[in-house]
DNA sequence: AGCACA
């Protein structure tokens, strides 16, 4: 059991992300992959040495959260399974919603950290350059529940459609995907059921229908997972 | 591993 001690709270905390991915990049994956849970009010992801891999997405309700915890915990995303819990504080912009934002103690609070930080450096670390092994290309994936697998890659007018029930054909997913502009067509492959590709016009058409068809369900076993093909 | 709001 993955259970956190952490109550419950409408921004979640995840980790374990794969640090090479840009962090605008990321911020748009995230919310392509998580506004199928309810509205997404903010993301915040930082590069810093200590927050890199890390990232906080704010729903605008706690239920939208505990649904995402629950049932994004160890999805394969850039070919690393998320780890996922409540954020432990609010996040700055829900209190600025609620009214109770104050910016003084804002402040106050990174003072404190600057304080802590610099007691901590009685001892000076004279480390050389850390030798990076920068092994070969990523371990084959592994299998995630549902058979949902593979990492959402960069931005593509290409879709990857993944956990479709078996008899779906192109024509389903068609009548689905050509509501959105700039839909060019489906392609399934006959040897690989549950899995299909949608192309585009553009990656901005690709995303639009990546948000909002993301997790829809043809059959109430089969939540669609959409990400973008790799190039 | 790491809980912030560049």
């Amino acid at each position: 059991m993955i259970t956190t001690d952490i109550p419950p709270n409408q921004t979640i905390y995840i980790k374990n992300l794969n640090e090479k991915v840009k962090k605008e990049e990321l911020k748009r994956s995230l919310y392509a992959l998580f506004s199928q849970y309810g509205r997404i009010v903010d993301i915040v992801a930082l590069k810093t040495a200590k927050l890199r891999g890390q990232a906080w997405v704010v729903f605008s309700e706690v239920t939208a959260a505990s649904n995402a915890v629950r049932q994004m915990q160890n999805f394969p995303f850039y070919d690393k399974p998320m780890r996922i819990q409540y954020a432990k504080g609010k996040s700055d912009c829900v209190a600025k919603a609620e009214g109770t934002y104050d910016k003084k103690k804002k402040l106050e609070e990174k003072v404190e950290k600057k304080k802590n930080v610099e007691e901590d450096h009685q001892t000076t670390n004279a480390n050389g350059p850390r030798a990076d092994t920068n092994g070969g290309p990523s371990a084959g994936s592994r299998q995630g529940k549902a058979g949902v697998q593979e990492a959402v890659t960069e931005p593509n007018n290409i879709l990857f459609i993944q956990n479709l029930p078996y008899e779906t054909n192109s024509m389903m997913l068609e009548l689905l995907f050509k509501q959105y502009p700039g839909f060019r067509e489906v392609r399934m492959v006959e040897a690989k059921p549950g899995i299909a590709f949608v192309e585009f016009d553009d990656d901005s058409q690709s995303s639009v229908a990546m948000q909002d068809l993301q997790g829809f369900k043809i059959t109430a076993q089969n939540p669609m997972a959409i990400t973008y093909a790799k190039k």
